[in-house]
DNA sequence: TCATACAGTTCTAAAATTGAACTGTCAAAT
DNA sequence: ATTTGACAGTTCAATTTTAGAACTGTATGA
C-alpha cells in the first residue's frame, strides 16, 4: 500500500492517518498547536532534518492543514498557520496527550498542565457521545457500514469464523 | 532523534507518538477495534508485510497495548488482544475517525457509522472539559509546566519573539 | 501423498530518512 | 567595504526502513 493510496481507501481513519500518520507530521503539528510558525522554529525546537521539515510543510499545505502566510518581503518568508482544518485536529492532539499522560508518565508526574479558560481548572479531555453526552466506551459503540462504505463485495476478509473443526484444544 | 528517545522526551504527546505514531501501527489498532485478532486477519485486511506486522505486533506487545494469548497448542497459535492501555487508545482512534469524517469523506458520505449503545443513537465523538464539561477549544486552553516539566535552561528556543527591527515592510 | 491454514522468518530491492554542506537574500556589526 | 549572522530553504551521499517475494515448520483434511 502507497501513502497517497491511504486516502482513497473507504475509512475515515485511514485519510486521515494518510494526512498526518507518521511521526514528524504529528510532532511538527504539536508544535504548531504550541504556536511555533516558523521554519526555524520548527528546526530548532524538534531537530528534524531541514530535508524533512520542508516536505513535511509543503504537504501539510497542500492538504490545506496549514497556511503559509507572508510576513515578510524581500527577503519573503511566511509562516505556517493552522488553517480551520488544522485547528480541527485538536481532539486528536489532545487524545495523544491524555493517554500519554495515563500511561507514560515517569514519578516526575505529568510535563504539561492544561487549563481550560471557561472554567478555569486544570482538565483531562474526556471523549463523550454528540447525542447523550456520555463518556465512550469502545464496548459500548457498535459500528456499521455507512453510505460511503465499499460494497461488500469488496471487503476485505476478517479471520476466519474460527470453524473450529478438530483442533487439539484451544489452550 | 530517534524513536526510542521519544519515549524519554518530556512530552506526554511524544512519548504517545514513539508507541503508535506510525502509520501501520495505527492502521493494526484500528483493526483491533474492528475485532481482529490473529496474524492472518491484520495481514489481508491491511496488504502490510509479514515482515512488518510481526515486527509491529512485537513493539505493541511489549509496549503493553497488546497481550498475545494461547488459543491453540501444537501448532502454537496466539491471538492480540487489546489490553487496559490498549482499549484506552479509544479516543485517539474516534478523534482520527472523526476528523476524517469531516474532512476526508467523499461526495457518498461516511464509510463507517458509530452507535452508541446507551442512547441508540449514531453519533459523533466530542471533546469535553473533564471539569466542567464544555466542548474543548484550542484557543481556550492554556497549558503551563507541570511536574515533570524539563526544567527551563533546558527547554527548547521557539521562535524569537520577532525582534521587529527595521526591515522592509512586512506584508 | 498432496494441498491448505497459519504464524512467522529470511532475503534482496526500493524508498524514506539522516546528516552535513551549500545557496541566496538581507540586516547589523566591524 | 567586508564580514557575520538570521532565515528559509535545497542538494547530495550514507544509512535505515519498508516492500515484495519466497521460504520454514506444524498440523489438518482430501
Amino acid at each position: 500500500m502507497k501513502w497517497d493510496e491511504l486516502e482513497e481507501e473507504p475509512c475515515s481513519m485511514a485519510r486521515t492517518i494518510g494526512v498526518i500518520g507518521d511521526r514528524w507530521t504529528l510532532l511538527i503539528l504539536r508544535e504548531c498547536f504550541l504556536r511555533t510558525r516558523r521554519f526555524e522554529g520548527f528546526q530548532s525546537a524538534l531537530g528534524i532534518t531541514r530535508h524533512l521539515l520542508a516536505e513535511r510543510l509543503k504537504k501539510l499545505v497542500r492538504q490545506g492543514v496549514l497556511r503559509r502566510i507572508p510576513y515578510q518581503e524581500s527577503p519573503k518568508r511566511h509562516e505556517y498557520i493552522l488553517t480551520q482544518k488544522g485547528l480541527d485536529l485538536y481532539p486528536i492532539m489532545m487524545a495523544l496527550v491524555h493517554w500519554g499522560d495515563t500511561h507514560m508518565v515517569d514519578e516526575r508526574g505529568r510535563p504539561l498542565l492544561h487549563q481550560h479558560r471557561k472554567c478555569g481548572k486544570n482538565f483531562d479531555p474526556v471523549m463523550v457521545c454528540s447525542e447523550c453526552g456520555e463518556p465512550l466506551l469502545a464496548k459500548e459503540v457498535h459500528t456499521h457500514p455507512g453510505p460511503g462504505a465499499r460494497a461488500p463485495s469488496e471487503r476485505i476478509s476478517r479471520d476466519k469464523p474460527a470453524k473450529p473443526k478438530t483442533r487439539k484444544q484451544a489452550a
